[in-house]
DNA sequence: AAACAGTGCGCG
DNA sequence: AAAGCGCGCACTGTTT
């Protein structure tokens, strides 16, 4: 009987040298400047004391709460907080957890119409910050270099995850968190951290495998701009009408939703809120809801799903908005997603494009998803094998330090810049399009990088200068994968120590 | 003291 | 009929 398991020879490879290439990535290390590290500690601590003081004014409900609980106050406590804001003063909140209790979110909390909310958030922002971001770091630093492991073995889409730090979600879209944060991280001297993302990944692994023409048209063309049209659908603008920020909420609010399988009750709500939360206005300078009820549009309409919208409601608006997403623009898309869940009832289980199997149970948004988010990464670990193996054979200085599930960051000499930068775009973009024949779209990369010696929060848009981009390696160095058969006395060696050592 | 569930929040 | 995908970490409060 033979034996099934739950991928095909080209994904074991996949993970089996991706398991590897992660490993030397561990053992090269991140520099962290521990010095800063001391000092941000130190200067967020302050600063915690210091709102901490200024929220003891807010006796009307600091008294309340040490009344209730007396002894067992603790003002981390988000039962005890649901409970004071909630019950004892009376502020009014639809919203509860799953297990019944009160939500006490960041939006949740900023419904409340009290100046103590605004100063309670920002100090519980600043102790994250504190625990996980300065002093977790902190932790796992040794002598001024850091080792985050990542792991691929336990994301249930093939994904990799990172712990010891969580090296995948460092504070970057804050601004604010972003700076006292990734200020740690600085390359070894005379060197710079250098990123390369790759462009929209996920939407194109997911175009490989639906082929919507016109999702595969806004991709090719760069001229094209999907979010700001959808963002234009969605606030009923002129193209030339879309902010930058009136384009972010139609690309995180409306658009990545609905590929997740969000629905239009939900996008209606975020849609409606940010306008208020982030003062949207069009590019003339008009305030969105003026804009809207010129359009007709002055409520945003009740959200109940057990009732159909009403019309001339923004949830009626944004329903039609769905309907017309997936049934006119993405009609390819919407098939394709039908007929992959028909698929996974009729056998229980998927095979994405790089060759692995994902079963069990699953639901609907997972089924959709788990076959594009994985292959989205593969793409990310193919590049990273391929781009360590040949560092090593090039015998660069370039160090791969990193990666975030679209993006690979290294530690690169000066001097080896622009090679580095050449021999990216090489693998990440020409020689994976080149292996994988279902990547049937452009594939792009985005590059930055520090000034030499400069910290991670410095990092800016990069591009090479060398005219000529990527040169050929020449002559051709035998392949890394026949090391251990060129060198037979090492291999001895190698498990000689481990009998030694780890016996 | 250790393990567990629940919540919240950071990232892609 | 169902209703946002994937992670890890810190913290509270309860159970073992």
């Amino acid at each position: 009987m033979s034996k099934i398991i739950p991928y095909t020879e080209q994904a074991f490879r996949l993970l089996f040298e991706g398991a590897q290439t992660l490993a030397q990535i561990e053992c090269n290390g991140l520099r962290i400047d521990t010095d800063y590290v001391d000092r941000a500690i130190e200067r967020v601590q302050n600063k915690i004391k210091r709102l901490l003081a200024e929220l003891e004014t807010h006796k009307d409900i600091l008294g309340v709460w040490k009344k209730k609980y007396k002894g067992k106050t603790n003002f981390n406590s988000n039962e005890q907080l649901g409970s004071i804001m909630f019950e004892v003063l009376g502020f009014s909140s639809p919203e509860k957890t799953e297990s019944g209790q009160w939500k006490t979110d960041e939006e949740t909390l900023n419904k409340i119409d009290h100046p103590f909310v605004k100063d309670y958030l920002e100090i519980k922002k600043l102790k994250t910050t504190l625990s996980v971001n300065l002093r977790g770091l902190k932790r796992e630093v040794v002598h001024g270099y850091l080792y985050p492991f990542f792991l691929l073995n336990s994301a249930r889409t093939y994904r990799s995850s990172s712990e010891a730090i969580n090296f995948q979600n460092i504070p970057i879209r804050d601004p604010a968190k972003a700076r006292i944060v990734r200020r740690a991280f600085i390359p070894r001297p005379g060197r710079r951290l250098v990123e390369n993302d790759y462009s929209g990944i996920e939407v194109r692994v997911a175009a490989c495998l639906h082929k919507d023409p016109r999702m595969i048209e806004y991709i090719k063309d760069k001229t094209k701009d999907m979010h700001r049209d959808m963002a234009m659908k969605c606030y009923m603008l002129a193209q030339q009408e879309v902010s930058k920020n009136v384009r972010y909420c139609g690309k995180n609010m409306f658009v990545f939703p609905q590929f997740y399988g969000d629905w239009y009750i939900d996008c209606a709500r975020s849609l409606w809120e940010a306008i208020e939360k982030m003062k949207l206005i069009t590019v003339s300078g008009i305030s969105l809801r003026k804009h809207l009820k010129d359009k007709g549009i002055t409520k945003l309409g009740r959200l109940d799903p057990r009732e159909p919208p009403r019309l001339g409601t923004f949830e009626y608006h944004i329903q039609q908005v769905e309907k017309w997403f997936w049934e006119e623009m993405f009609p390819a898309y919407a098939k394709w997603r039908k007929d992959w869940v028909q698929l996974y009832k009729k056998r229980g289980w998927l095979l994405t494009p790089t060759g692995f199997i994902c079963q069990g149970y699953m639901g609907k948004n997972e089924i959709i998803n788990y076959p594009i988010q994985g292959p989205a990464f593969h793409c990310l670990l193919w590049s990273l094998i391929e781009l360590h193996r040949a560092i090593q054979k090039r015998k660069m200085k370039t160090l791969l330090v990193g990666q975030i599930h679209d993006s690979i960051v290294a530690d690169v000499p000066d001097e080896e810049l622009d090679e580095y930068v050449d021999l990216s775009q090489e693998i990440m973009v020409n020689r994976l399009m080149k292996t994988w024949d279902w990547i049937i779209v452009p594939i792009e990369i985005e590059t930055e990088a520090t000034p030499v010696d400069g910290s991670w929060v410095t990092k800016k848009a990069y591009e090479s200068k060398r005219k000529e981009g990527f040169r050929r390696l020449k002559p051709q160095t035998p392949e890394w994968r026949e090391y251990w058969h060129r060198h037979p006395s090492e291999q001895d060696a190698m498990i000689a120590f481990r009998k030694e050592n780890f016996a």
